[in-house]
DNA sequence: TATTAGTCTATTAAATCAATAGACTTATCA
DNA sequence: TGATAAGTCTATTGATTTAATAGACTAATA
């Protein structure tokens, strides 16, 4: 499952990408609207500006705002840096690779091959899915 | 990720399903050999049995055996049992269903669709992968 | 009937997640 | 130029979940 800080930033993230190029959105506003606790927003907010996801903008009639194009930010990189691994084993994942202490051999282990697997067609779907096509869709279905 | 309680009841299952019609195994003989504590595997054994996939002989000579055959049991049952939900958001699980808090409205939301695909494909793979696949993927590999 | 081995309830320890507090810094505009 | 609006950063707290342990109890069998 998604912890609530991921999908804080998913949901965040859309709400920035339905302003692209208006300028900067301050942190009230969209904790209003998204029903996030402020305080949290914003240190969800700074990570996703330290990943050069966002920008912010100091001072008066400052604010965040989508330095990334919508189409270029995808679930597979927020949920990576909002959670870490997307595997369901940390011996199946790319960027968070580690042994599992319960296999004696990696090398004969029966059971990794399904969590390739599922790994690769979930980072298929996911690296796919970026803002502007959530919006696409959002559109579509009102 | 699948918690470490997941990972030893697979490996438990798959430890059984070599010996499978050998007669009982007892607990701390997979405990030692498959390095589960002891009193946590025996929780997890017996969840394992009231969901009717292991059997129980008490007494001398006892232990736990596999009730279900190898190929009848597979990695979606077993993840659902000891982790719950599959899928990565609340609101597109089918065992498991909750609405998100996070979402007005969920007819709207151009979020689900990406992880209902992530979703229906892990279920696919996992659902196909059974013991007996296990056990034979590790002969081949050895 | 002693012994072996599973069953069950309760508790504790450790880790992670979610939220909050408050001081500090920077930029803008009157 | 200084008041103010807004983001930055560090630290802490509380809640929840996960992992592990303890010990008394029950059943089966040689």
């Amino acid at each position: 499952m998604l912890s609530k800080k991921c999908k804080y930033a998913i949901h965040a993230l859309v709400y920035l990408a339905e302003r692209h190029q208006q300028g900067p959105v301050h942190i009230q506003e969209i904790a209003e609207k998204q029903r996030i606790p402020k305080k949290f927003l914003e240190s969800i907010l700074l990570e996703l500006r330290n990943a050069k996801i966002l920008h912010s903008k100091k001072g008066k009639g400052g604010g965040y705002y989508l330095y990334k194009k919508p189409e270029d930010v995808n679930l597979m990189d927020i949920i990576r840096l909002m959670d870490g691994a997307i595997a369901m084993l940390p011996c199946v994942s790319l960027n968070y690779y580690e042994p599992c202490e319960e296999c004696r051999d990696e090398k004969t282990c029966g059971i990794r091959d399904a969590f390739i697997g599922v790994r690769d067609e979930t980072l298929n779907i996911l690296s796919g899915s970026t803002l502007a096509k959530i919006m696409q869709r959002q559109k579509a279905l009102k």
